[in-house]
RNA sequence: CGGGGUGUGGCGCAGUUGGCUAGCGCGCGGCGUUCGGGACGCCGAGGUCGGAGGUUCAAGUCCUCUCACCCCGACCA
C-alpha cells in the first residue's frame, strides 16, 4: 500500500476527551474514527489489524473443532421471548420492526439463535459433540460507552456455542479453554483465567480471560501462591472463627442512643466490628420480594452473591419508607431478630439470607428494629432464622484465599469469556433435544464461549505502547514493514519502487511512504501506527547500495544489502524451494 | 438512569461587564527556499459559534427548552 493513497489521516495533535491510551493512539494514528458515542468508523489501517486478529482466532477455533458459520443479525422477537430475556438481559435490547410489524431484536448475543438452527435439525446422539461459531456484529444499548473500543454499542464479536451431552461437555469447555489460551498467547496479550458469574447469560459457572491493565473494568483477585483467581462478583474467601467457644448468653435489649453507621455501634458498646451484625435490606423488582442480608459486621455484602443465593434477579437498596412504613423497622437498626415476614402495606414476602460468617461469631450485638434500640447477645438460630444460608461476602485485597495465600487485587480488561450453559436454554427452549442411543429425546448440554474482536485490539494497545506510539505484535500489525523514502531523486525513488515491488511479490504486507514529507514527519507516523520493521532508502543508504533496516522497539537501525532485507522480512524456510 | 462537566473551521483552544468584517496555533491548498526525528517565508481556502425559541437597538456572550459528547457510578466481549 503507498501511503500517499491511504485513508485515514495520522494527527499531531490529541484529542481532549482521548482518556485511555487506546483511544488516543488509535484515533491518533489513524485506525479509527468515532461516529457517535460507542460507535465506530474502523478505518483502512484498523480494519487490517481487526482482521488479523479474526484470522488468528479462526485459526485455533477451527483446530478445536468449531465450525464457523453466519447467523441473521436481527433476531426474532418470540425466541427472546421463549427464554424471557426480553427483559431480563444486563444490557438494553434494541428493537426493530419490518414492514409488516414483525418485530426483531438486534442480536446482542445469539443463545436463541443457536439453539433454534440446531432444533430444526434431527440431531442424533452420533453427532454429538459439536461448535458452531460466527463472527457477527453484535449490537448492545450501553448504558455507558466508553473508553474508545473497550466498551462500545456495537462490536463484532465472536461467539460459539457448543452442544453435546453432560459428559462430554467438559472436555468441550476444556478445549475452549486452551484454543483461548493459545489465541491471546499469539495475539501478545498474557490473560489471567478468573472464575466469574454467570449474569444474565445463564448456566452456573464461567471463565474470563483477563488482560490486565489499569483501565480495565473487571476487578479481580488472584492468589500468586495457588493459581486462585476469581473475579470480585465470585471471589471467596475463608474466615476465621472468632468467638466460637463463648457460652450463649441471654439476649437482652439496651437503650442506644446512636448515629446509624458500624462505627457508631462500635463505639456506643465497645466492642469489636466483627461482633456487630450488619444488616443490608434490599428490594428484588423482579420477584417482587424483600432480601434482607445479615452478615458480621467486619464483611460487606456482594451483590452478585446475594442475587444467587437470594435467587433474585433486579436488587435494589430498600427505601426509608420501605423499612419504616411497610416493614416496621427503623434504618441503621434492623435486625433479623423478630423481623416482619412481609410488607405490611404491600404484602411483599421477606427473605433473609445470612453469610456463613455468623457461623464465627457468638453473642452478636446490633439494632432491634426500634430507634435508639439495640440487642445484645444475638444467636442464629436460637434468636432468628435464615431462609437462606450461603457465603455472600465481598472479598477484599489481603484476605486469605481457599487456598490459604493472600489474595491479591487486579484490574483487567475482560477480552474473552467461556461459559457453561447445562441445560438452561435446552429447558426454556421446545424440542432443543437430540435422540440418544435408546431412541429417547434428550437435552442439550450447551456451553457458550465469546471474544470480542475490537476490545481485544484494544487490550493490545494497551498493552503494547510507547510515549512515542503503538507497538503491534507481529502477528496482527496492519503491515509488517513500513518502508520511507527520504527525498524524491531519482535514483531514490527508482530504489524504493524497487524495494517496494520486491517484498510484495514475496508477500511482505509493506506500507510504503511515499508522500512529499520530511524525515522527522515519516519517522514519527511509523513510530505512532507502530509498525514492527522501518526500512529506509535515501541518497545515503544507496550510495553505499544498502538499506537501513530498524525494529520499531530498537534504538539501532541496520545497514544491510537487499538480500539481508529479504531474509530478514521474507525469510525462505528451509527445504522450501 | 443518578452525579459532575463540555459544546466556537479537521484537531487543540481564546473570545473580558452583550458592541463593529469571530480570532490564535496545528493541520489543509498554492509558490519558493529547505530535507535523517514533526523546517521557514509569502499567499489562500475553510466557521448555521451544537439546535430551537426568547430578551435586546445589538447575542458566541443573557434567559428557557432541547440535543450531542466526556468523566464518575449501576452493566459487559
Amino acid at each position: 500500500m503507498r501511503m500517499s493513497q491511504l485513508f485515514g489521516k495520522t494527527s499531531k495533535t490529541e484529542g481532549a476527551d482521548y482518556k485511555i491510551a487506546s483511544h488516543r493512539l488509535l484515533t491518533q494514528a489513524g485506525f479509527i474514527r468515532e461516529s457517535t458515542a460507542g460507535r465506530y468508523y474502523l478505518l483502512p489501517l484498523g480494519l487490517r489489524v481487526h482482521d488479523n486478529i479474526i484470522k488468528v482466532v479462526r485459526k485455533h477455533m477451527d483446530a478445536a473443532g468449531a465450525q464457523e458459520l453466519v447467523m441473521p443479525t436481527l433476531h426474532p422477537l418470540e425466541l427472546w421471548q421463549e427464554t424471557n430475556r426480553t427483559t431480563t438481559t444486563g444490557f438494553e435490547l434494541m428493537k426493530v420492526a419490518d414492514r409488516r410489524g414483525a418485530e426483531f431484536a438486534l442480536g446482542g448475543t445469539a443463545e436463541e439463535m443457536a439453539v433454534d438452527l440446531v432444533r430444526k435439525f434431527n440431531i442424533s446422539y452420533k453427532d454429538l459433540p459439536f461448535n458452531i461459531y460466527q463472527f457477527s456484529l453484535k449490537f448492545r444499548d450501553e448504558m455507558r460507552a466508553r473508553g474508545g473500543l473497550l466498551r462500545v454499542r456495537e462490536f463484532v464479536m465472536k461467539d460459539a456455542y457448543s452442544f453435546g451431552t453432560e459428559a462430554q461437555f467438559k472436555q468441550t469447555y476444556q478445549q475452549m479453554w486452551d484454543a483461548y489460551a493459545a489465541i491471546f498467547k499469539e495475539l501478545g496479550l498474557n490473560t489471567d483465567v478468573v472464575a466469574a458469574d454467570n449474569g444474565y447469560i445463564g448456566g452456573e459457572y464461567c471463565h474470563e480471560f483477563v488482560s490486565e491493565s489499569e483501565t480495565g473494568e473487571s476487578r479481580y483477585f488472584i492468589d500468586p501462591a495457588s493459581g486462585y483467581a476469581a473475579h470480585e462478583d465470585v471471589a471467596t474467601f475463608q474466615i476465621e472463627n472468632k468467638n466460637v467457644d463463648e457460652v450463649l448468653q441471654e439476649m437482652k435489649p439496651v437503650e442506644a442512643k446512636r448515629g446509624t453507621t458500624m462505627e457508631d455501634g462500635v463505639k456506643l458498646h465497645d466492642m469489636p466490628l466483627w461482633q456487630q451484625i450488619k444488616d443490608v435490606l434490599y428490594f428484588d423488582e423482579a420477584t417482587k420480594r424483600y432480601v434482607l442480608a445479615i452478615i458480621r459486621g467486619d464483611f460487606d455484602v456482594n451483590e452478585t452473591k446475594l442475587i444467587q443465593a437470594a435467587k433474585a434477579y433486579d436488587l435494589r437498596s430498600a427505601t426509608e419508607e420501605e423499612i419504616r412504613d411497610d416493614l416496621g423497622s427503623e434504618p441503621g437498626f434492623i435486625s433479623p431478630v423478630a423481623f416482619a415476614k412481609k410488607g405490611k402495606k404491600s404484602g411483599h414476602e421477606v427473605i433473609i439470607v445470612t453469610d456463613r460468617s455468623l457461623r464465627t461469631i457468638r453473642n452478636a450485638y446490633g439494632g432491634a428494629n426500634k430507634k435508639d434500640a439495640d440487642l445484645l447477645n444475638i444467636n442464629i438460630d436460637r434468636d432468628f432464622k435464615p431462609d437462606v444460608e450461603a457465603d455472600i461476602a465481598l472479598a477484599q485485597p489481603g484476605m486469605k484465599s481457599p487456598d490459604g495465600g493472600e489474595l491479591i487485587e487486579k484490574r483487567g480488561i475482560e477480552v474473552g469469556n467461556i461459559f457453561q450453559l447445562g441445560y438452561h436454554y435446552s429447558n426454556l427452549m421446545n424440542g432443543a433435544e437430540y435422540t440418544d442411543d435408546s431412541g429417547k429425546r434428550q437435552k442439550y448440554y450447551m456451553g457458550c464461549y465469546g471474544i470480542g474482536i475490537g476490545r481485544t485490539m484494544a487490550a493490545i494497545v494497551e498493552a503494547h505502547h510507547d510515549s512515542k506510539g503503538i507497538i503491534w505484535p507481529e502477528a496482527i500489525a496492519p503491515f509488517k514493514v513500513y518502508l520511507a523514502r527520504l527525498g524524491d531523486e531519482p535514483q531514490v525513488v527508482e530504489a524504493a519502487d524497487n524495494l517496494y515491488k520486491d517484498l510484495t511479490q514475496k508477500n511482505v504486507a509493506v506500507l510504503y511512504d511515499d508522500r512529499d514529507e520530511r524525515p522527522g514527519g515519516k519517522f514519527a507516523d511509523a513510530d505512532l501506527m507502530g509498525i514492527p520493521y522501518r526500512l529506509v532508502v535515501s541518497e545515503r543508504t544507496i550510495s553505499e547500495d544498502k538499506f537501513e533496516v530498524k525494529a520499531r522497539q530498537s534504538a539501532q537501525p541496520q545497514l544491510v544489502t537487499k538480500e539481508e532485507v529479504i531474509e530478514i522480512l521474507a525469510p525462505t524456510s528451509k527445504g522450501q524451494v
